[in-house]
DNA sequence: TCAACTCACACGTTTGAACCGG
DNA sequence: ACCGGTTCAAACGTGTGAGTTG
């Protein structure tokens, strides 16, 4: 049966609520609306239960560590500014994500998830060779999360191979039902990972831990914009063999093609527009004798490259069209990609389904670290986000070298997560290690009764995060969670990157939502006020859900719409939170949901997240748009010290804030309707409950019972408190989530089956996908 | 007019069923 | 009947370029 247990980790955190980029209106535009990687991080984290039974998982947590293994490719694109093409019907993001994982617990199983969250709230455009913010980003869209596909396996399974979101897909269709990433066209990503422990199929929780690489993030296309960017991909991309310069969709060859396209084209005019008696005007024609030799050429097997050249004998640089003196870009790739160029002759370097070959070695690994080295110099220790990734080093920017292009002023914003970086230790190093480790502790999922009252962790929210990015020792079980089992499997987070514990505190309370909450004072808000909190964001009404409703500090910030009151009842259902799901995670997208989704209403939930803003102003550079500079009392984040988190550690400070994103969009949700707020939890199916895994691959629908009250308030009243175990449905013509088990993972226990789609026969072949689009939709 | 987007296209890779032999 | 290897075709992934959209 499911339960709450399902992901009891997952909560919706103050980030989500509150992350959504409002263009045109008014209060929400002047915000910042991307809060600071840390603290993004950390938010994705729901406060964990503590897991009592496990001894060894303090240890382990703490061990947990994740390095990205095509690093050095990733670095070359970043050093480029990466970019990755969306497109309706879904891409994959190229390189993709080839991770490695130690440190887990190999008896334990874990949940592995991806998520794409914006870097910064500006949309940008490719001009003069560099990557330039033009505007507001748009709207978020609805946030998915992709769950590996092997997902659950255990700790043993996950470090004995490469790890690879290759199966990930990413959209710009706001309406895609395929469960695909939707990200907008020309704004910067960060994709992060997940590293949920579950314990058992039934419950997630014990620990999570998020890992952020700089050198991944990316800028979202329809069409590369640089040149850069395209050979690169052709160069490493597999399955863009074709487009190498000896393949057969090489340029020459195109052009070979085209030539005898309208040569046949122009044969067949001839001959229409002739008598087809006339044989004299078969005859063979000087244009055409010209065209047919292109084509003879073309059509020879294999066209030799008539300059015997070899990729695998030229430099990467070799390759590379001579045109790009103007791209900035490609100036910076002078300057350093040597290394890169000579780098690139392995060919490709992540290949799809490498996945599936254990421990591959990469050859980008091959290609040389040094190259990637020397093509990094920005990429330092410490440095702001990068200088790899990120546009002011050399990154997207502009690229120094070019003599022209020095004016160029840097199109991305210089310093994008500074604390990120700064924080985290490999980025000094080169490494492929996650600029933010960010570890926090579930709370196993006690049985109802047992929940404990909460407490408020964080000592004082000026505590540093520090540069830790390993794991945190988790707060105090008894302080964090309701739920909070009275065995403390998993050591609390230690205090100093709390924030995210504590957001998560508040997610889980989120959780305990139909479930009883331990007594007014063991309310999660009090528990994560003092952590998480979003000072701006007030809650609108503290007493219809008393949960959250913990005042906000900071009331200066307008009132966030309630979810409730923009939201049509029987739209309301739309939008769920997930307690064990990252905060962001938590949002339910519904296929019906109409476009109009982002209607600012909608986006209600995220106006904690705008509330946030003040730490992020900070860290991003002014770029052509203007972040207005928060008024919020707030300090602004600083980059240094622990990374968001302790900015928003501080903001969080305030006393009782307990998730200031879950109060605001709860504080309009009835009482009734438990926790529900803008984000009712919602809470997954158990795993238990999973068939075999299929040969095929199904769509699976997890529908908890405490969705149906959002979806008709009339239902509401049927909500089983929380602790009531969730219920399967039959899946809505509108699904809120979908989980989509690869057939090739490797899960025993497949998360999918609870639910399939029977109304859709579109199986998602690639992995599983989280959908939790939250936005409400209209 | 133009930037952004969509679509069809050709090529290459991946995948898995079918087949074969041991 | 089982296993392992090979072959083959379909599905899929990719960048391109023309056309479309706003």
């Amino acid at each position: 049966m499911l339960s709450m247990d399902m992901y009891p980790s997952l909560a919706l955190g103050p980030q989500r609520i509150g992350d959504c980029f409002y263009r045109d209106r008014e209060p929400p535009a002047h915000m910042p609306l991307f809060p600071p990687a840390c603290e993004v991080a950390q938010r994705i984290l729901a406060p964990p239960p503590a897991v009592p039974n496990e001894p060894t998982t303090k240890t382990q947590k703490d061990e947990v560590k994740m390095e990205l293994e095509n690093a050095s490719l990733w670095k070359q694109f970043s050093s480029v500014g990466t970019e990755m093409i969306i497109t309706k019907k879904g891409r994959r993001m190229f390189p993709g994500l080839r991770l490695k994982l130690s440190g887990l617990n190999p008896a334990l199983r874990y949940i592995l998830l991806l998520d794409i969250i914006p870097v910064d709230n500006s949309r940008y455009r490719f001009q003069g060779g560099g990557w330039q913010a033009v505007g507001g980003a748009e709207a978020r869209l609805p946030d998915r999360v992709f769950i590996h596909p092997d997902s659950p396996a255990t700790g043993a399974h996950w470090q004995s191979r490469t790890i690879s979101f290759h199966y990930a897909k990413l959209t710009n269709n706001t309406l895609d039902s395929q469960g695909h990433i939707i990200l907008h066209s020309l704004h910067r990503y960060q994709p992060r990972i997940h590293v949920i422990e579950a314990r058992d199929v039934l419950r997630w929780g014990g620990g999570q831990h998020s890992f952020v690489f700089p050198e991944t993030q990316f800028i979202t296309v329809t069409a590369y914009q640089n040149n850069r960017i395209t050979e690169l991909k052709i160069n490493s991309n597999p399955f863009a063999k074709g487009f190498r310069e000896e393949g057969m969709n090489s340029k020459k060859q195109r052009d070979a093609r085209q030539k005898r396209k309208i040569t046949v084209l122009t044969e067949t005019l001839d001959i229409v527009n002739c008598d087809p008696c006339d044989s004299t005007q078969l005859l063979p024609q000087p244009e055409g004798s010209t065209d047919l030799q292109a084509l003879a050429l073309a059509s020879l097997p294999q066209l030799p490259n008539p300059c015997g050249y070899r990729p695998e004998d030229a430099p990467y640089q070799d390759t590379l069209v001579p045109e790009q003196p103007l791209d900035l870009g490609q100036a910076f790739m002078h300057s350093n990609q040597m290394p890169v160029s000579i780098s690139m002759t392995g060919g490709m370097q992540d290949t799809p389904g490498s996945e599936v070959a254990n421990s591959i070695i990469e050859r980008s690994d091959t290609m040389g670290d040094p190259a990637y080295t020397s093509s990094f110099p920005a990429a330092p220790a410490n440095s702001s986000f990068p200088s790899a990734s990120l546009p002011q080093s050399s990154s997207f920017p502009s690229l120094p070298n070019s003599s022209n292009t020095t004016d160029v002023q840097p199109s991305i914003p210089p310093i994008d997560y500074p604390a990120t970086l700064s924080s985290s230790p490999t980025l000094s190093s080169t490494s492929s290690s996650p600029s933010l480790q960010q570890t926090s502790f579930t709370f196993p999922t006690p049985p109802p009764s047992n929940s404990s009252s909460p407490q408020p962790l964080l000592p004082s929210s000026s505590s540093p995060c520090s540069n830790t990015y390993h794991t945190i020792p988790p707060p105090n079980p008894e302080l964090i969670s309701p739920h909070t089992p009275t065995d403390t499997a998993f050591p609390q987070p230690s205090s100093s990157c709390q924030s995210g514990l504590q957001d998560q505190m508040s997610a889980h309370s989120l959780l305990s939502q139909g479930e009883p909450i331990a007594g007014g004072n063991n309310s999660p808000t009090d528990q994560t006020s003092a952590v998480f909190i979003y000072p701006n964001v007030l809650p609108a009404n503290p007493d219809s859900a008393p949960v959250h409703a913990q005042p906000l500090p900071n009331q200066n910030q307008p009132p966030a719409p309630t979810l409730p009151y923009s939201m049509p009842t029987h739209c309301a259902s739309t939008s769920f939170s997930f307690h064990s799901v990252p905060p962001h995670m938590q949002n339910l997208s519904f296929p019906n949901v109409p476009p109009s989704s982002a209607h600012p209403a909608l986006h209600l939930p995220n106006l904690s997240h705008q509330a946030q803003a003040p730490a992020l102003a900070a860290p991003f550079p002014p770029s052509s748009f203007t972040h207005p500079s928060s008024t919020l009392p707030h300090p602004p984040f600083q980059p240094s010290s622990c990374l968001a988190v302790s900015s928003s550690f501080q903001q969080s400070s305030a006393p009782s804030m307990p998730q200031a994103a879950h109060s605001q969009n709860l504080h309009n949700a009835p009482a009734a309707s438990s926790t529900s707020s803008s984000y009712p939890s919602v809470e997954i199916g158990a795993f238990p409950q999973f068939n075999p895994p299929a040969p095929y691959r199904p769509e699976m629908v997890l529908h908890h019972p405490s969705l149906l009250p959002q979806l008709d308030p009339s239902l509401s009243s049927c909500l089983p408190s929380s602790a009531a175990p969730p219920t399967l449905y039959p899946a809505f013509s509108s699904y809120p989530l979908r989980l989509c088990q690869d057939p090739h993972s490797s899960l025993s226990i497949p998360l999918r089956h609870l639910y399939r789609q029977h109304q859709h026969g579109h199986a998602h072949p690639q992995g599983a996908y989280l959908d939790m689009s939250a936005r409400a939709v209209f």
